[in-house]
Order: structure tokens, then sequence, then C-alpha cells
DNA sequence: TCTACTTATGGAACCGTTCCCATCGTAGGC
DNA sequence: GCCTACGATGGGAACGGTTCCATAAGTAGA
């Protein structure tokens, strides 16, 4: 019916067709095309125009060494915070000619290794990672290659690269402030265990001692939040405890937001009475209820920043600069949850 | 400081470290390993290792052809929607060795067209879209260079490929039964303008079609989703209308559902009274006011079966199978807000 | 023992680029 | 008018693999 397998066109092919070599028609398409006479310049477009002609981007890359892709891998696709910043990532790609590859690990370690040995294979020219395992050796192997590295909030302890995130701290402090200043004495704070995560710890210890601080008093539940009779049981038992002072949640991300919000339903309690106050702000926080108060990050920056720091570090050269840390500020947006 | 730059070891390198020849490396690495004496798999192994040698993927897309990459274009990435299926696109190709290279056109026709190029150039082997605008003419071209083609949903009358989606018809259906039997009499479709794409219009046309059938009344509300004002307005007046019988929202997808809730919510309208019913499962509609109905799509299942669509496609050989359509059904699952 | 056939291995061409270097005019300086 | 320099262009060797084909060794059949 349609002809079969009409093959790309090539190089050799429209410089034949343009009646010029293979290197002008290189040139051309590679940006120094100022370099070549009008005539030839146009007698090539023509060419071109007639095949079709689309470079093989796997040819270039192999011989020029630079695939021009963006590896990212993502802990969890799922989790619109990740997804946010993954936008900002590719439109920040986008911007400077690059594509992005996208891996999900879907917080497995097994798989984030494997998927970083993938694109390590593709030869990517830059790699932004929200981590979840210990992968020192295999990252610091990366690095060494040259290839420039940042993470997303999470910081590895050995790795020589960029660490792009929120200000933990003063997210928390924030948070808690917030919270004090609304009559909250006694607080819950629901994350999924630290382990290896980096803003999970800082986010958490912060909160230790920032409930310290301020003289109020402070839980902490740390467990998977999948398994929702544990956390069902945490939240009632806190709930159900005498205190004299009114209570509230503290959520260390959407998950747990979205984990909580569930929890609390279930237990029919009423928002604002109880307190909840969740870090990251989501679609539907201001719909539930009186509203969630949140914590909103600037993901869209968040993401555009980590490729400006690939690309410092690339056109600097690698191994010239010490490692670095960008950190964005957390936006309040009170509402009806944080309100008796 | 490290060592700049300790470049990646090719396949030479190892051949010359194990004793072997290129051929044999090759092999070892691409399948045909049996192929080899047990002693020179070892030996070839050992190099390896010492060496950390892994295949460079752009060089073996290059001679063989197969870049063992799969593209997905996706409208907007920002909805969960796609990216659930998408995380079924992504763990399908891990499970035959392929990867992923996801490009967002953020519902940007000019978008849309640049990363199609841009997949085209690295020759990936198979492509799965849900298309924003008419790129007839350029998928027309991939097919016939023999790049099997999945559309997720939209189909587009010219090109020969594939389509993965819901069975619109069925889901409708579904929906206005169930609003019906709940006593819900008059109804207000609420979707972002059809335009092209092709479940839109399937979804608008069977809900215009089944609300004649069912003798009910349905009003039809397409605009752009941004546009609150207009959008509040309209269902203002759809709830201030004088009628006999009760009224009902019914969202085309996702999107339509947030903006819909949104509205109810400024409007105060209470949910149940007004009932609503959208299409697409969110994380949170359990849980704003007495719940949300929906129509749950599999998602995960749509996006294993466009994988297994491009696969069977690229084994059989594009041209003599004919496009088939893959229909999968919603699951509807009731909440208060179709309880009066 | 010789031929026929299989199995294990290597040599070399090729995939579509990029990029170094050579070539060829032609213009400017003396 | 000759030499130098520079701008425009092309030739051909990489890049790191895959794959066709040849070769060597071993094995079975007669």
């Amino acid at each position: 019916m349609t002809t079969p397998t009409h093959q790309h066109s090539t190089i050799l092919e429209v410089a034949r067709e343009a009646g010029a070599s293979k290197t002008s028609v290189s040139r051309f398409f590679s940006g120094e095309r100022e370099r070549l006479s009008p005539n030839l310049q146009t007698s090539i477009a023509a060419a071109a125009q007639r095949l079709d002609y689309h470079p093989n981007r796997m040819a270039s890359g192999l011989k020029g060494g630079r695939s021009r892709i963006i590896g990212m891998l993502v802990a969890d696709i799922r989790n619109p915070f990740s997804v946010a910043v993954m936008h900002g990532v590719e439109q920040a790609c986008r911007e400077r000619g690059l594509s992005l590859m996208v891996c999900n690990t879907d917080n497995n370690s097994a798989l984030e290794r494997e998927h970083l040995a993938l694109l390590t294979s593709y030869r990517v020219e830059g790699l932004v990672m929200n981590a979840v395992g210990s992968l020192d050796r295999e990252l610091q192997a990366l690095v060494e290659q040259g290839t420039p590295l940042v993470l997303l909030e999470r910081e590895l302890s050995q790795v020589e690269a960029e660490v792009v995130g929120l200000d933990n701290a003063r997210a928390l402090d924030l948070a808690l402030d917030h919270l004090q200043g609304r009559g909250y004495g006694e607080l819950l704070y629901l994350s999924e265990p630290p382990g290896l995560a980096s803003p999970r710890q800082a986010r958490l210890t912060r909160f230790q001692q920032g409930v310290a601080a301020r003289a109020m008093a402070g839980e902490v539940h740390c467990q998977p939040l999948d398994e929702t009779d544990s956390l069902n049981r945490a939240i009632g038992n806190f709930l159900a405890r005498p205190g004299t002072l009114p209570k509230a949640l503290l959520c260390a991300n959407g998950n747990a937001t979205l984990a909580a919000t569930r929890a609390l339903h279930a237990l029919d309690a009423r928002l604002g009475e109880t307190g909840l106050l969740g870090i990251d702000e989501l679609d539907w926080c201001e719909l539930v209820g009186p509203g969630i108060t949140t914590l909103a990050q600037p993901t869209e920056a968040i993401g555009r920043a980590a490729v400006e720091c690939l690309m410092r570090r690339r056109d600097i050269g690698n191994y010239t600069m010490p490692a670095r840390r960008v950190h964005f500020q957390a936006n309040l947006i009170p509402r009806g949850s944080t309100c008796r």
C-alpha cells in the first residue's frame, strides 16, 4: 500500500543533491552557517528541503561526543512535586536545545542503579537526579568522567555535585511560627522514613529543634505512608490523648499531606480544630474542607536552576569548581486548616 | 583534585584487555553470548569489569539502526492522567529493555512539531503520542519510514496507526445512566473545546445523543478552563435557572473536574445537592466534601497496551497490518457528589 | 585418510556524523 | 608582480559499535 520503508536521507545525499561536500552540509546544520557563501547556503537549504533531511542525532552524538541529552532520574514520577520540577527542567532544556530523558525509579534502589547505567550509556551531557539509594560510587565515577551532576534536594556525602532545593530549615521555621501564631501547641510530624534522603532528614531535625526552641510539644511519626493502619492509629492516638493545647499535624511533603488528609477524613476530624499544614502545594489543597494550609515550593524555579547549574559546570569545566548549594525559599499559603 | 576526565572505555580496549577481537566483545554484549566459548566469555567479562565498560548506545544505535528508544509525546505533563499512562508505558518499555524519551508539548502545536522532529532525529523505534495539533503530514512520513506509531485516544484521520484509549461511548453511557439513576435530570457538560482532539469530540457527541435518548435536559459548556469567569458564570446561570429536576455537572476529564470543583466551591454549592461526576479518577476526589463520583480509566493498562501495539507492529512489519483500535472500559466509582 | 560440515573467532567494511587539514582563489602589502 | 594571508570549500580519517564474510580447528561420515 504505502511505500514500505522510505529510508531517512543522509548528509551525503544532501551534499550530492546540492552539489556540495559533506563538510559544508554539516557546517550548515551545526551553527556554522555563516561561514558558507550565500549561494551555497541557499542550495543546501533547498536540497535539504527537497529530501526532507534531518540530521541523525545518534551519529552526531557519536562523533562529537555531545549527545545533547540531559538525563533526569526521578524517584517518584507520580508525585506532583517531581512533575512540576521536571516541567521546569524540561523548559530550561528546550531553551538550550537539549533533550530530556526521564527515568522513573519508583523509589527502588535497584531500578535506580539500572537507569543510571542506562543514561550513562547514552552519554548524557548532564544528569539531574533526586536519588533514592546510595549510588555514591557510580555517581562519583560519572562525575570523574566529566558529566555534570545536580542533585535535587537530597545531598550525597561523597559526591562532588551541586545541590538544588528548598531551604528546609527556614521552611520549617516558617511552618512552626505559623502554627504557633495560630495557637497550636502540640504537634505531630508526619514523614516517610528519612533513610538516606537528606531533605527528609533536614526537615525532621529542624522540626525537633524548632519545637524545642519554641517550647512546643512535638511528636514524630516516620513510617511508610502506605501503611495506613499504623498511620491512622498514630494520628488517632495523638488526637485522643488528653492535652491542654490545640493539636496540629505537620506533613513533610505532598504524599504525607494526602495520607494525613485521608486519615483525618476517616477519623472524622474537623480541619482547623485539628490543625493541618503540609509542605508542597497541591491542586486540591484549597478544595478540601476549609482549605489546607501549605508551604509552596518554587518548583519551576528549582527545575530551571538545576539545568543552569548543569550548564555552568559543563562550560566552566567540572574539576575547577567547588560544589555549591542553591536554596530556595518556601512560600506559606495560609488556609482554613490552620484556623480554629 | 580528582582526575579531570577519565574517559569511557571502548569495545576495542576491552578486546585488547581480554585478548579477543572487537567482534567477540560485541557479541558478548549483544545477546550472542552463547556463541562464545566459556573461556572467552569469562575473560571478556573480567576485562569489561576491570575497565568498567558499558557499551555506547549512541554508537550501536548508529550502525544497527536500532536506538532502543521509544518516544512519547505528551500533551500535558501536569495532567495526572497523562502521568499515569506514562508510568504504564515506562514499565512496559523497561521490561523490554527499551528506554523512554518523553517530551511535553504543553498543548502547544508548534512545540509538538518541534519535539516530533527531535524524537525523529534520535531515530526512535516507536512513538506513543497523545497529540495536540494536526501533524498528519509529519506522522504519515514517520509511518512510511517504518516507525511504529500508537495514538493515545486522539485519532487522526489520515495516519495509519493504532489507537489506544477509553471506550468513550460506553463511558458516557455509564455516567448518564448513573446520573439518571440517582435522579438528576438536568445536566451541564463541561469540557475544553474539542478542537481536533477526537476523544473530546467523541465524548461530547455521545453526551448529546445520550441525553436526548434518555429524555434528559443537557447543556454544554466548551471553553478553555482557565477562563474561570466564563466558567463560573456558566455554572452559576445553570444552577440559578428555575428547573424542576435536580441538576448535575458532568466533567469531560480531570482538568474539568478540578475547574468545576473550584467553581462550585466559589459558588458555595453543596455537592450532592448539585450533582458532580468526573471522568478520570484523581487522588483527591474522595476527600472533597462527600467525595466526588468518578469514572476511573485503567491508565496503567492503557500505557502498557500502547507499548504492546508498538512492538507488535515492529515485529510483524508495519505495512502488512491494518490500523486497529484498542478500547478500555471505564470503572465507575460512586461517591457522595452524586447522592442527594 | 579425505571431504563436508559445523563451530569458534577474527578482519574489515560500514553506519552518519564531525573535524582536522589541505587546497584553491583572490586581495592586500611590499 | 610576488609573497602572504585569509576566506571558502572539500577530502578523509576518526567516533564506537555491528555485521558480513573468511578462516581455522574440530567432528563425523565414507
